[in-house]
DNA sequence: GTGAAAGCGCTAACAC
DNA sequence: GTGTTAGCGCTTTCAC
């Protein structure tokens, strides 16, 4: 387990460890052809590897970006890591992974923790929309190179690329009014979501435009993962209240909704309708007709990944704040 | 962005670095109380913070773990790497992750980038259960601390945790035979990975303990997510292959396939039965009829933490297989 | 073209 | 109790 230094390359060919370095380097103009060889000849022999931890702290870079992210329970925030690390991984960055379990405590700890290990940068998505708002402005303020994404955070001078909430969930809602329904249930998300009040508008504006009521008993708070839905699907089918459509916050409320449904022996889509936000394609694996409208998970990262290598290389540079479409793709749907 | 540095925090109070290290340490018993909470006040005052790549090069431990995983579509290696992290956390490690995307090339690449780092420890899950296999090698007898998880290679002293496909596989298929099935299709796994061989072992000797005819044409290999799954299911029926149940390899698979059985209005469990191996708790969300026997992902973080602190500690102590027992709950059934 | 020396930020002998 | 010194493994001036 001991590891080979260049001292140890130096010493075994009478040479210094300097030498040994920028040979290593290939760094042609200052070291003869012949010693390139011999030195990377006896590194190859040795099983040298150099070592990051050396080169990170004498470059003042951890060649590192910190992701952290709220929650591990859809596919969502893997598949934006994969991306991430498809476009960095190339230039040579790692990436350190956080999960904050929806806990804000957690968030500032993990963030705290890439702060110490000198990240290059950090890429979040925030699991609580005000709750650490004083402790992100420290940082802004001190410049650390940071982009929120997905779920971002409101009143905070930094970059951030977030897909429009409000557009695709006007959409979504809109879509099932053409087809037909005009009571439509809204499990919306968490207080502490700042993606929830966007979504929230969104389907206030639509029952306007539409010369529809708007009912507060239809509009209730349902979580976030698949229990939450099902409960709150339960609590208000067994309240009496009368719905022919629910639009949800996740795709994992629609699935607890439509499990309740299938339950009570309530026919999808015919009876019920069921539209979602999805982070993943999962949705609509489910049932197929469970209406979605897709996050852009591949551009989200590649944005992200732009801003934040700019904030990178110069750190004081304005903020900017990329709002992305969402795919707008009724993946499938039927008629009433 | 320019961080401040224990020698700061020295000038600043007129001390020496030493001095100043030690409080930081709370060292009570070489520093005075006095000495301690002047530091403590001016680190605090000058916004200190530990820079851990240097601490690392001093202690000459990186204080992270590497975790390689071959996919992120589903969720099950997230659930792992949450309860990694979960345990490990605590106890002062960092997570860096890498996504392999079934290439063994990068898998390669991954795992010499962790180590290049110095990482303390690498837990793998491998995406080839041969192709890096003398690669691993020499990293086992180089005494690095590794345990592969989850997909583990044969023919390697090295200590690896998963769980018991054989006797889940043959447990679910004969659950299928009990429920009064008796062609049943396999959709099998790629070749390159063991667990597939495994399931297939179990699958026939189900067949051969029920006194049931092994039929080549039921079993086909189908890939890994959902359009393979997919693909394979309409191979089989176009060819009027006849079967009553489909044993899928993955929870994908079992997706693509009920989605193909439901646009043939094929019904399912009344003429077809579904059963998958589940990495999460995906596939009976999905349709409540399909069986399926859940993998210990708490149970499998635990222990290959365990196995790896202990390889950590003493990397020449004797390796250690864990195989755990599978979740064999059936989660939700339906006769035929 | 090569070597000697300094230093990234920290800790741990070893003095006093 | 505190300071001095050396060194983790590497790169990069600056001499020669």
């Amino acid at each position: 387990m001991k590891y080979v230094t260049i001292k140890d390359i130096a010493n075994a060919l009478g040479i210094s460890k300097s030498t040994v370095s920028r040979a290593l380097s290939s760094d042609t103009r200052n070291v003869s052809e012949r010693t390139i060889r011999r030195v990377v000849e006896m590194a190859q022999k040795m099983r040298y590897k150099k070592n990051e931890m050396a080169v990170n702290l004498r470059s003042r870079r951890a060649k590192t970006i910190g992701i952290v992210v709220p929650e591990a329970v859809t596919t969502f925030y893997l598949q934006f890591t994969t991306a991430v690390q498809r476009i960095l991984q190339p230039q040579g960055y790692r990436i350190i992974l956080a999960i904050s379990d929806e806990d804000f405590l957690t968030e500032r700890l993990n963030f705290e923790s890439f702060d110490n290990y000198r990240v290059d940068g950090i890429l979040i998505s925030s699991c609580h929309h005000r709750a650490n708002l004083e402790f992100y402005k420290e940082y802004v303020r001190r410049c650390t190179p940071m982009v929120f994404f997905d779920r971002t955070v409101a009143d905070l001078e930094c970059s951030s690329v977030r897909s429009d909430d409000y557009h695709s969930a006007f959409f979504l809602v809109e879509h099932l009014i053409y087809q037909g329904y005009r009571r439509i249930l809204h499990l919306a998300g968490p207080d502490y979501i700042r993606n929830t009040s966007e979504r929230l508008r969104a389907y206030r504006d639509v029952l306007k435009k539409h010369g529809i009521d708007y009912c507060p008993e239809l509009v209730v708070s349902a979580g976030i993962d698949e229990v939450d839905g099902a409960e709150a699907m339960n609590r208000v089918l067994d309240a009496g209240i009368r719905c022919d459509a629910v639009f949800c916050f996740t795709e994992l409320q629609a699935l607890g909704a439509k499990k309740v449904l299938q339950e009570r022996a309530i026919h999808i889509p015919s009876e019920m309708a069921i539209a979602c936000m999805s982070g993943t394609k999962l949705a609509t694996l489910v049932h197929p007709a469970i209406t979605a409208v897709e996050q852009p998970v591949e551009q989200m990262a590649k944005e992200a990944v732009r801003l934040l290598l700019s904030k990178i290389e110069n750190p004081t540079a304005p903020s900017e704040t990329v709002v992305l479409p969402a795919n707008m793709v009724i993946r499938s749907s039927t008629e009433k």
